[in-house]
DNA sequence: TTGTTATATTTGTCCTACAAAAAGGATAAA
DNA sequence: TTTATCCTTTTTGTAGGACAAATATAACAA
């Protein structure tokens, strides 16, 4: 009968996320304690244990002694987290990261310039100033993020911002693990002089020409862009 | 000493990620057995078996009789897809989902347009003309869903489009629950005569014209757009 | 060498027990 | 009556033992 072994937890666990589906509970409502569940399913109570402490992961819930089970408003990406370690990753999926990044960069920009002030400006001006002292050349995978970060904190999506933080483990990782290519691109590149930097995106900014931007951080975004469709 | 409850289990999850990690284990390499967790962590076998049995939620890990623990990769999204029940999420988290699908949805055209093939135009203009005969106002939230599917699928990431996939039922809710806020949007652009539909947006894929897209899309998810920034 | 059987190991499940936390009630004091 | 303190009881967190089922490995037979 069963092809892919489930075991009773992950059976327990698809009903304890059922019975809060069914009877419509909202955060802060309680859920029956492990033994009524334990009843309820006809299962041990070590493997209802094994379910909420899956669902406590997930950040679904949350358990109190004597106070019983509540449910949670969940963090969205605390399973994502936990599971983006690049070295479990393919290839594959390293390069939807990269489409994601690419795709996300380029969509927020209606974000970023709805949102952005002066204050943003000089902030920006900043981090660009800093960076243009250290040479296009030599800026670290660190310095790449603080000019994003700002970028996608003006544009004011938390959980996209979240999001990308997440995923920056990946970019280090790739930029670290695939060197010998990316260093090339840059390279050529840079002969050809369309390498756009940051400066050239907050001109851009400054402005506020949305559709400059754009096309501008597709041309930023080059490197990833060629590692995604000339890799391997 | 423990300000924000950490259990056990809890800490055995941190250790054995940390094992893989520090081991740099790779999909495939298994791990140490759960006798051998337990006497390396001090705990009891139950409490590393909540920890196991979290990691095989996510799919970091597999485990078969005898066999023992092997490292898989994981499915990136297992958690989120779990977590993703509207009726747990805030008005905010709901709005931030919705800044990232339009972010997505404009961002990914550059991946639909380098990518679209004759065939795949012909399978758009299919099911454009399907949901003219239905009629704009009429359209479902799954004949939306039908039309950017396929943009998605052309766009060629599979992340993305799982992604969006498992954020449907956010919109479907959203939809459905603010119906009261989203009719009114649609009837006044209706009136300013902007509506933007499938039809028009298949118009500037045809045309090999992105910016023009873009922009179009732009318009097309105005009502989401609105909700973001106008509702409450 | 190949096929079969037996053994040992490991996960999956169940059970019992107890410590720690804390809600709720009982009791005492004002 | 109200407030403060203590006690009881419930519920989660943790420990440890037991056994079934699956299966890798070794031992044995053809």
């Amino acid at each position: 009968m069963n092809l892919s072994t489930t075991t009773l937890a992950d059976q327990a666990e698809g009903k304890i996320i059922g019975y809060i589906k069914e009877n419509h509970l909202v955060p802060g409502d309680s859920l029956p304690n492990e033994m009524q569940f334990t009843e309820m399913l006809g299962i041990s109570r070590n493997v209802v244990r094994e379910a909420m402490s899956r669902l406590r992961m997930l950040g679904l819930i949350q358990s109190r002694t004597k106070r019983g089970i509540i449910v949670t408003e969940p963090p969205l990406l605390n399973g994502f987290k936990k599971v983006l370690d690049p070295n479990l990753l393919s290839i594959k999926t390293i390069k939807e990261m990269m489409g994601m990044r690419i795709a996300l960069e380029i969509g927020i920009a209606e974000f970023l310039f709805r949102n952005i002030s002066d204050k943003d400006i000089t902030e920006l001006e900043k981090i660009v100033s800093r960076q243009q002292a250290i040479g296009i050349n030599n800026l670290s995978v660190e310095d790449e993020m603080i000019f994003h970060t700002k970028i996608y904190e003006v544009a004011g999506n938390d959980f996209i911002l979240q999001f990308n933080k997440i995923m920056h483990p990946v970019f280090e990782f790739s930029k670290r693990n695939y060197e010998s290519y990316f260093k090339p691109i840059n390279e050529r590149l840079n002969k050809e002089g369309v390498i756009i930097g940051h400066e050239d995106l907050l001109l851009y900014i400054k402005n506020k020409d949305k559709e400059g931007y754009q096309k501008a951080m597709q041309k930023h975004l080059k490197p990833y862009w060629e590692f995604l469709y000339n890799y391997d």
